[in-house]
RNA sequence: GGGCCGCUAGCUCAGUGGUAGAGCACCUGGCUUUUAACCAGGGCGUCGAUGGUUCGAUCCCAUCGCGGCCCA
């Protein structure tokens, strides 16, 4: 190895003599008795003369994420993952053939390590190491100690050198784990059953938005992956499971985004005999309660901003929300009749310099409006209700004002989080709805619902009163871990591939 | 899809129309309780890709690729 210059020829030669030293280079497994997380869990808060007086005996195994060598004495820092612990190497500690073994190793190696457990000058608590194992090796150099690995791509591309090196990079999703716990425990505790639906289906409804597609090659069948679950769940409730939820992917085919990931994580449900109000109040619930259980507090700071998810939340009607804003923008009232009237909604748009695409129906400028004037500035969880027939077609209509139907979307740091309506159980309305859809694609929206005659036969047999919610777990996650892109919360999101 | 920004050593980053630098990492030597250990010495690059302008391009121009932010 005198020449070798480059690091990983260097590290390949440096696992050859590990070789010649007779060890096994990939062995199938080393028995440890405690992880770093334990031990420093476990004696964390002992002395050096205590443990002095017990001299507490451990093996134990991780990566190796620095040396810093004195010749005969030696530190290494290790990590399971989660927790580092120091390893302290002395010549006249171990064995010739192990401390041969040792000047071997390099940074990112994976080692066994068997010793004592002391605290030394600088009060650090340390294995003395009396034997190490060879585990693997790190054939290519890891990214440096101190700065960390802080180009973005490389961090979504090898998520796993973002977790070996940067030590928050895990803190996200250990959140994520115990937001999605927090929720099943939520769920469970409220005699929810959990199920699981078809991600491939001949008709992807239950959403507004364009699927991927895919095919079956013995059934020789065009299939699309889900964009909802929702028309099977509420199967389901048909079907007399009252309280159902499920936890999963949905794939929509659209543009990529710090919100939008091609395939994301929903939670949703249905609950029967119950309506939208309800749902609010079980929603507030829910999120101080997760928000508790995954970070220990419902007050989170997000960027600039702290956001509470103690109950209760704002409630806003859609279209008092648009009327308020754009008044505030234009200093003059606005009718509540000028949201509803196709024509007096586009010149609204117009006089606030909004965008609207041409085929759009009165509901969708409302929305657009609605995107743009007040979205962003929702900060606080807000509950968004009340949203125009036509671009709800699973929902109920209010009893009052057939325009209008019983929905809900939940906003909280400028982010949709939930969306949640008193289902439609009228087939004949459902039809009626459904059709409306057919048409609007025929006018050349490509994200209008699709016919499904198969969820109209269910609804045929009688879907009780029931309300549903879809969460956006990443989303969530998004806000309870302060991060501002959905691809920090998401380990492998999807990247562009890079051409070689 | 549009605008702006970025891409230089394994990593984090400087830099220049005259063939490229720092810190960390790496290699050699020293050091038996260190903490980004230290001291001395050393090597390391298709400057994202391809064209163009130029005596000469990593630098200027064009196109492309990948990424980021904003907008749609």
């Amino acid at each position: 190895m005198t020449n070798e210059t480059d690091q990983l020829a260097q590290r390949r030669s440096n696992m050859v003599e590990v070789g010649r030293l007779g060890r096994e280079l990939y062995p199938n497994s080393f028995p440890c008795t405690d992880t770093i997380a334990a031990l420093v869990e476990r004696h964390g808060n002992h002395s050096g003369d205590a443990l002095e007086a017990t001299k507490p005996n451990t093996t134990t195994a991780g990566r190796i994420l620095s040396i810093r060598s004195f010749g005969k004495a030696n530190f290494l820092v290790l990590s399971d993952g989660r927790v580092r612990i120091q390893v302290y190497v002395r010549k006249d500690g171990l064995s010739i053939d192990d401390f041969a073994l040792f000047k071997l190793l390099d940074f990112g190696d994976l080692i066994g390590v068997e010793g004592r457990l002391f605290r030394t000058r600088t009060d650090e608590l340390t294995i003395w190491a009396s034997r190490i194992e060879f585990l693997a090796k790190c054939l290519n150099p890891l990214p440096e100690k101190w700065h960390g690995l802080s180009d973005i791509e490389i961090r979504y591309r090898q998520r796993y050198l973002d977790l070996i090196v940067n030590p928050d990079a895990r803190r996200v999703f250990e959140v994520r784990s115990r937001v999605l716990e927090g929720l099943r425990n939520f769920m469970n505790a409220r005699q929810y059953l959990e199920v699981e639906t078809p991600m491939m289906q001949q008709i992807a409804g239950g959403a507004l938005a364009r699927p991927f597609r895919t095919h079956h090659n013995a059934l020789d069948l065009d299939l699309y992956l889900r964009i909802a679950p929702e028309l099977y769940l509420k199967r389901l409730v048909v079907g007399g499971i009252e309280r159902v939820y499920e936890i999963n992917r949905n794939f929509r085919n659209e543009g990529i985004s710090t919100q939008h990931n091609p395939e994301f994580t929903m939670l949703e449900f249905y609950q029967a005999f119950s309506d939208y109000r309800d749902l609010m109040g079980l929603t507030e619930q829910m999120l101080s309660e997760v928000a508790r259980h995954s970070t220990g507090s419902d007050k989170v700071s997000y960027g600039e901003h702290q956001i509470s998810f103690a109950p209760p939340y704002a409630r806003v009607a859609l279209r008092d929300a648009v009327r308020e804003a754009a008044s505030v923008r234009l200093g003059e009232p606005i009718q509540d009749g000028a949201l509803r009237v196709r024509e007096s909604a586009v010149d609204l748009a117009k006089r606030l310099d909004v965008d609207i695409s041409s085929g759009a129906t009165v509901g969708k400028v409302v929305l657009t409006l609605f995107e743009e004037l007040c979205e962003a500035a929702l900060i606080q969880p807000t509950f968004v209700h009340d949203y125009p027939t036509e671009i709800s077609p699973l929902s109920k209509q209010r009893p009052d004002d057939p325009e209008t139907v019983e929905r809900f979307e939940l906003y909280a740091g400028g982010l949709e989080i939930a969306n949640a309506f008193s289902e439609l159980n009228d087939p004949a309305e459902q039809r009626r709805r459904f059709e409306a859809q057919r048409e609007d694609r025929q006018q050349g929206d490509l994200e209008a619902h699709a016919m499904d005659e198969d969820y109209l036969r269910a609804l045929e047999y009688g879907l009780p009163p029931t309300a549903g919610e879809g969460l956006g777990i990443d989303r969530l996650v998004m806000l309870l871990t302060d991060s501002h892109s959905i691809r920090d919360v998401i380990l492998f999101p999807l990247m562009r591939p890079r051409r070689e």
